[in-house]
RNA sequence: CGCGGGGUGGAGCAGUCCGGUAGCUCGUCAGGCUCAUAACCUGAAGGUCACAGGUUCAAAUCCUGUCCCCGCAA
């Protein structure tokens, strides 16, 4: 049975689910996603990944700046759809939206709930030091992420991986395991499990002053931060490289061996000490440059920085 | 027209203010040394200095315009 289906969702993460949707052959009726943002350096008005991948395959796009405005619910269940497909959307579903579909409203999120409802999922499950992570299928209801699940998908979360690493394979997970949902569906054997709400945690938007690492951290903690904000919006450090302090970005780093005072280099290979332990900054970025390995990195300095801050 | 940094052999950078031989650290290739090596020594190749005009005896450098990359902010 090819199932009737409206996609929401916005960025790069989506875009597996989307194209995974379209490859099995449903009817994929509309595609909502946020508008094109007048963001970017200048002003450029910037359409979202998902957006550039619907007009691909010509699908209609809808863009509603609010689903409240007057006349979306409508325009949505006229669209008649046995389900919605959610994928990091970015706008929280009224409830006439979650109950319009025939069959309701599945959701695809990159965590093992109910650890890590809500925005930064992935983020945060390193940021916390979590050893596994995973993407579930899940009916959606009124409360954030709270709804039951159908399908799991669980993964380690190695120990240098970054956010983006990790996004990008649970993305390709995550596209699998709704493709294979909606054929249970479309057959009427998709079950659902009740979440448990002991051990919810949340997992709320990063705020740029979180992003700026702390050197008297203990050297888990800084890891995790470098590699869970990265490479968006990535920790970053300031140093004084020979003309005046800039902001550098790390995008990847190791645990290493040393101990000193916070923020000091304990070597030629960018080893610094941090509360406790150390770290090894493995790529970095400086402003206005693109990301580097820490060997090139090295090359390009005048001096090699002491002390970071 | 939001603020700012940048484009210089394959990589990362200096040189630009103050015009006058194309530099540094690496990489690559060749040879040497070595039991051996990512180590060390010697040598070599590799560049329209983003693009287009202008000024000048002379432009990577000064002037004008264009393209592209990035940090911040939203």
């Amino acid at each position: 049975m090819v199932l009737r289906i409206v996609f929401f969702g916005t960025p790069g993460f989506a875009v597996p689910t989307l194209t995974g949707i379209i490859g099995h052959g449903h009817e994929v009726v509309a595609v909502y996603t946020r508008p094109p943002r007048a963001a970017g350096r200048g002003l450029a008005a910037r359409r979202s990944p998902v957006h550039d991948v619907a007009e691909k395959f010509a699908l209609p796009v809808v863009t509603p700046m609010s689903l409240k405005a007057a006349g979306e619910a409508e325009r949505f269940a006229a669209l008649r759809p046995d389900v919605g497909v959610v994928v990091a959307y970015g706008l929280i579903l009224p409830k006439a939206f979650l109950d319009a579909p025939a069959n309701g409203c599945l959701n695809l999120h990159p965590s093992l709930l109910p650890r890590w409802r809500g925005a930064a999922p992935i983020a945060r499950a390193i940021m916390a030091g979590d050893a596994e992570a995973g993407v579930m299928v899940m009916r959606m209801e009124e409360g954030l992420d709270s709804g039951p699940v159908a399908m799991a998908e669980r993964v380690a979360i190695a120990p240098d991986v970054t956010a983006g690493e990790l996004s990008e394979r649970l993305a390709a997970l995550g596209a699998d395991l709704m493709v294979r949902a909606l054929s249970a569906l479309a057959r009427g054997v998709l079950a659902f499990t009740p979440q448990a709400d002991e051990g919810a945690s949340y997992a709320g938007k990063i705020d740029k002053s979180a992003t700026r690492i702390d050197w008297s951290k203990p050297a888990s903690d800084v890891h995790n931060l470098i590699r869970g904000l990265s490479p968006e919006p990535g920790g970053w450090f300031e140093a004084d490289l020979g003309k005046r302090p800039e902001r550098i970005k790390v995008l990847r780093s190791t645990l290493a061996e040393g101990s000193g005072t916070p923020g000091a280099v304990l070597d030629g290979q960018l080893t610094v000490a941090c509360g406790s332990g150390a770290v090894r900054l493995t790529e970095l970025q400086r402003a206005g440059g693109q990301p580097v390995k820490a060997d090139a990195f090295l090359r390009g300095v005048r001096k090699p920085p002491a002390c970071l801050s």
